[in-house]
DNA sequence: ATGAAAGCGCTAACAT
DNA sequence: ATGTTAGCGCTTTCAT
């Protein structure tokens, strides 16, 4: 049986197509009590459910947002950083009637990049990391879709409102607490290097060493990733700096992962040997051998507000600006604990 | 800038709007080598990028798909399943030129679910693990949209194509394996009573035990859930069963690691006193302490064939039914052993 | 308070 | 090979 049309609605309840649709739009205080109810429930009998594709054509609203996901991320599974994102997003659009279109990058060819965006299907976007670089970035600087940025800061000057982790902050606070536990040599892995939060926790790892007067030496940061094979591959070769580094910060938790891998694989015992810290807190990382001390992101915070903020550009048609930043709790594991004696 | 329409680009172009549609939509070998030049470098030029409300309104195709998620499993972070479903899914339907539409249903009051997910803006439907009893799945009886069912091998009767895990098989090569052993006394946590494969899962284990003469006490078996805390609860039961019981079957991954976890807290070490085995083999799955030992479910592949088959029933208009099941390998770890000597 | 009518931007049938 | 036209199902003025 086919969907029933407004048309028929309305010669079902006997009145007009736009009467009809008023009271479906819950234009209130416009029409008869009587009137109200014979539409509603010739609604009821006939099983009238709008058509959303008609409706957002009219009235150029889709009351529908996509989320942007460049190729790098396209994998939930291994992103859990994404699917926290995902979770906050989900939890604030539906109860506000929006919809949700999952836009799952393939490549990044400008040319059918913005039709799989901007093809007059949602009201707005919410990018989720993207890459430095990202040909996505400019393509926003020349169209009008309200957007927010989830996962990266990126400068001001590009125009974006931006939703993030304090990487800054939070990163201090690590190296604080492993300075804390009596540690100097304090090895590095760096993010991806197309990634804006990369550079951001890789500065403020330098900025904070630098303000205890401890000179870093080029050998102690290893290009990773925010992967467990970059970890992985990172750590092969912060393990053979001499005189050995008794911690090790990672970029992030599944490169933490990763380097505890690495210790495993070399019998350098954490955190006996050497201290492992992450950042993040997924849920893999308190199930971590040994659980991984690491520093919580409110992702799911972070979700909620990109999804907030949109919402208020669509709706108010105003420009956001600025980036937000998230702070997050040091949470104590096991993978950390004070130098051994008589090392470094 | 506002958008160009077709209309604007065929003025550009010097063509009628329906030549413009053509050329756009691939009609090929309909046209001039000429007039497609001249359409498709105007189109260029004006940076045009089809409508796609309009498209879906006048073709009454929206090359989109929904994913169903019900309440009880809208938290993907919750959900390894849900998540690598997902990336099954969209890793077929992006090359194949179709969109996806997340739908997470808050309630499931009949009224307003109509609505939510008939309204024209898909082309069909994926259900994730619809629940026994669930208003969605009669819902489809009545209309026609086509549909598949991932995660829930769903009577026959019922009319719907299912994708799912062969939990009879795999459950059975779990409980054979575990006999293997030399276990006798093997309990079961039961999944939630509103799941089909709760239910598939316990009656295999019943009629493998069955098989080898074992007679399967009530108490062996406790209601547990897919989640954590339902695995934990579970377990704390299990543990008062005397004699103790030498292994326990968990209904997936997930409440194995809750039994992992009650057997932590009330000192019972795993595999040396009790044997845990789980289902699924999701990522947390080789991190646990100590590592699960499982049966791998190709969730992955189970998403990809989801995907061919509802886009298969939407091109060719042809009604899928009947069940796909996927086995899985098992997976050996370290949380089950032998039985300890000198009980049982 | 209600109805009539003009689009929204496109596709698809039909003409030419 | 190209142009013309009638919708797709709805929202939204503008009359009445």
């Amino acid at each position: 049986m086919k969907r029933p049309t407004l048309k028929q609605l309305a010669e079902e309840a006997g009145v007009s197509i736009g009467t009809a649709s008023n009271i479906l739009s819950n234009k209130t205080g416009l029409h008869s009590p009587e009137t109200v109810e014979r539409v509603l429930s010739a609604a009821k009998r006939l099983g009238y459910r709008p058509n959303r594709i008609a409706r957002s054509l009219a009235a150029r609203r889709t009351h529908t947002i996509g989320i942007v996901i460049e190729p790098q991320h396209a994998v939930f599974t291994r992103n859990p950083y994404v699917t926290a994102v995902l979770d906050g997003v989900v939890e604030l659009l539906t109860p506000n009637g929006y919809h949700l279109k999952i836009i799952t990058l393939r490549d990044l060819h400008a040319r059918t990049l913005w039709s799989q965006i901007d093809d007059g299907t949602v009201d707005g976007i919410i990018m989720v990391a993207p890459l430095i670089g990202s040909p996505l970035l400019d393509y926003f600087q020349h169209v009008h879709l309200p957007c927010v940025v989830v996962g990266s800061a990126l400068p001001e000057s590009m125009g974006f409102y931006c939703v993030d982790s304090a990487s800054h902050a939070m990163i201090r606070r690590l190296v604080e607490y492993l300075l804390g536990l009596g540690h100097r040599r304090i090895g590095f892995v760096l993010g991806p290097q197309n990634q804006w939060s990369a550079h951001q926790r890789l500065e403020a790892y330098l900025e904070t060493m630098q303000a205890q007067g401890i000179v870093v030496e080029p050998e102690w940061i290893a290009q990773g990733g925010y992967d467990q094979a970059g970890g992985f591959a990172a750590a092969e070769q912060l393990l053979r700096v001499r005189p050995r580094l008794t911690a090790i910060i990672a970029s992030n938790d599944m490169a933490a992962l990763g380097v505890l891998d690495a210790c495993a694989l070399h019998g350098v015992r954490v955190p006996k040997e050497v201290s492992v810290v992450g950042f993040d807190d997924i849920a893999l990382a308190g199930l971590a051998k040994p659980p991984l001390t690491t520093v919580r992101t409110p992702i799911h915070d972070i979700g909620l507000e990109a999804a907030r903020a949109l919402l208020h550009q669509i709706e108010t048609g105003e420009t956001l600006r600025g980036t937000k930043l998230f702070e997050g709790e040091l949470i104590v594991r096991e993978s950390a604990a004070p130098p051994q004696r008589g090392k470094s």
